[in-house]
This record gives C-alpha cells, sequence and structure tokens, in this order.
DNA sequence: TTGAATTCGTTCAAGGATGAACAATATAGT
DNA sequence: ACTATATTGTTCATCCTTGAACGAATTCAA
C-alpha cells in the first residue's frame, strides 16, 4: 500500500487546487493590507458587502452565508456596531432573531473599502480574458456546491 | 462619485472572484474536518507537505513558501517536532538557520493525509473536465504572480 | 580588521476564530 | 394546554496567527 505511483502530486486535479488555495491565500492577504488603511478586515467587509445585498438579515443567516460559526458573527458585530455601520434591531414577530442592516456611514465605509478591493481583484485577475474569467467562476460556483454550500 | 452603476458587482472579474474565495473557505473548512481524526491542523499538512518535496528546508524558505509570517513557523514547527513527525537540525555552514525534514513517521502521517485530502479534492473538483481543471490552475498560478508570490 | 547593515529564528502581547454549553424563545406533538 | 424538541444569540476557554522587538550570526564596505 501507499506505493508512491498514485501521489497527489501526480494528480492533475490535485495540483491545480493547490494553486487555488495558494493564490486564494496570497490575495486575502493582499487585501488584508489594502483594507488596514481603511480599519477593516476583510471579514468584516465580507459583512458588509452581505449587509448591503441582504438587508433584514438574521446573524443566523449571516453566518450561514459566510461559512461561520454564529458565535464569530456574536463576536464580530458589535464591533461594527459601536463604530455605527451596522444596526441590530430585535424582530417582533420571534424574539430571538436580530435584524441587521447597514447604516448610512457603513454604506459610505463599504462603498470605499469595495473600490479598494475592487482594484485589487482587477489586477488580481486582469491578465485572463474575461471567457476564462467566466469558466473560473462556473467552476468555483460547481465547487462550493459540492460542499454542500448554498 | 461613486454613483452605483460600477458596483463590484457588476463586475465579472469581481463575482467571479467571491466564487472563488467562498469555493476556498469551504473546501479548506472540509479539510479541517476531514482532517481532525488525525490531529492535523490544514496548516500542519501544509508543512509536511512542503517539506516532503523540499527536504533541508530553512524556516525562513518554508515561511516564504506557506506565504507566512516566520513566527508562525516558530510557533507551528515544535509541535510536529514532539509529535515526531519532523526533524531540525543545525547548518554547519551557518549557524544561523535550521535545517528542516520529514521523519519516517512524518511521512508516514502524511500519506495518509494526503489520501483524505486528496479524496476531498476529487469530490471537490470532479465536476470539471480535465482540460477545465488545468485551465483553473493556469489562471491561478497568474493569479499568485501577479500577487508576487514565487 | 572593524563597524554597519542584513538575515535567521525566537519571544511576546494582542486579536481572531472555533465549538461546546447555556438561557431565552418558538414550534410541534399529543 | 403542556411537554418535548429545535432554534437564536451569547459566553467562555482554547488554539492560531500576526507583527514588532530582540539576540545571535553573517555579510558587506571601507
Amino acid at each position: 500500500m501507499d506505493n508512491k505511483q498514485d501521489l497527489p502530486w501526480d494528480n492533475p486535479r490535485f495540483r491545480n487546487w493547490v494553486a487555488v488555495a495558494r493564490a486564494c491565500h496570497a490575495v486575502e492577504r493582499a487585501v488584508a493590507a489594502a483594507l488596514a488603511p481603511l480599519n477593516l478586515k476583510p471579514a468584516q467587509l465580507d459583512v458588509l458587502m452581505n449587509l448591503y445585498h441582504h438587508p433584514g438579515m438574521s446573524q443566523h443567516d449571516l453566518a450561514r452565508k459566510l461559512l461561520v460559526g454564529r458565535s464569530n458573527i456574536t463576536m464580530t458585530l458589535p464591533q461594527l456596531e459601536k463604530r455605527g455601520l451596522v444596526r441590530r434591531e430585535a424582530d417582533d414577530r420571534d424574539k430571538r432573531v436580530l435584524r441587521l442592516a447597514l447604516t448610512i456611514e457603513g454604506e459610505a465605509l463599504l462603498m470605499r473599502a469595495l473600490k479598494v478591493h475592487m482594484a485589487l481583484i482587477e489586477t488580481a485577475m486582469s491578465q485572463s480574458s474575461p471567457a476564462e474569467c467566466d469558466m473560473v467562476g462556473d467552476q468555483m460556483r460547481r465547487v462550493a456546491a459540492a460542499m454542500n454550500v448554498d
């Protein structure tokens, strides 16, 4: 057993996935550095982005969207709330849930952060044709689906 | 300024990158869960993989390969060393550097972990043709290059 | 050779992420 | 109505990661 014929590095899928993971890691790091002047972490930007798209989300829904535990949201949100970027208000129908939304300031900061972020992604993906780029996106959406992500 | 005409979500490159990041996050999480029975974290597996390929690496080189700070390596390696998975020996020529290598046990555990990891990657990437898969890999290697990663 | 600048690994404090356990609330089954 | 089950958000202990500051070793310049 365990003969070295079928080592992962001879497997194209494995080798290519390693490239994906490395690129992802590198971009994450660059994004973190680029976002530092705005005093925002990538995870926080993810929160703002999701709240922009889905105002009124619950913390549970947000956690699922971000592929993160609920406790993570509990720890992260108060920071953004204290900075006046996010609003949390109780739901009348279900007193357990908190409805989340961006404030005006939150939306403004999101726009500034998005410019920085998008510029970085542009340079990262600029050396690929639009068709190639879309193909990568489709692939990755299939990968996420295969991992039970909705 | 900041009119919503050019929001990032209308930008194909941005949308597709978000898909990459999400897929990556999902797979990382699944890998962590699958590796838990072996008492290995993804970051530790990355260390073992790199030492397998490049025995005799210094900690500095390893940190650069993993896109991680040097202190991270300093904190991580002793754990693997105590478990008898990794060897560290001083370099004669340069007394600052430590040369790293896998032990027999380390290589054995690596092989077991790789089976688990590879199986997961297989299912993640299984719904893409080999050609598509290679294209994704090429793209991501270009992205990494654009981020000054070697 | 001597002194300055670099490089390697370590230490340390701070912050982020995680999952288990918990209280409050809601839902379902009877 | 009433009890059992499930869900939401929080708390807490633990581990990981990070960057700045540091000592030791090396290299470079003059």
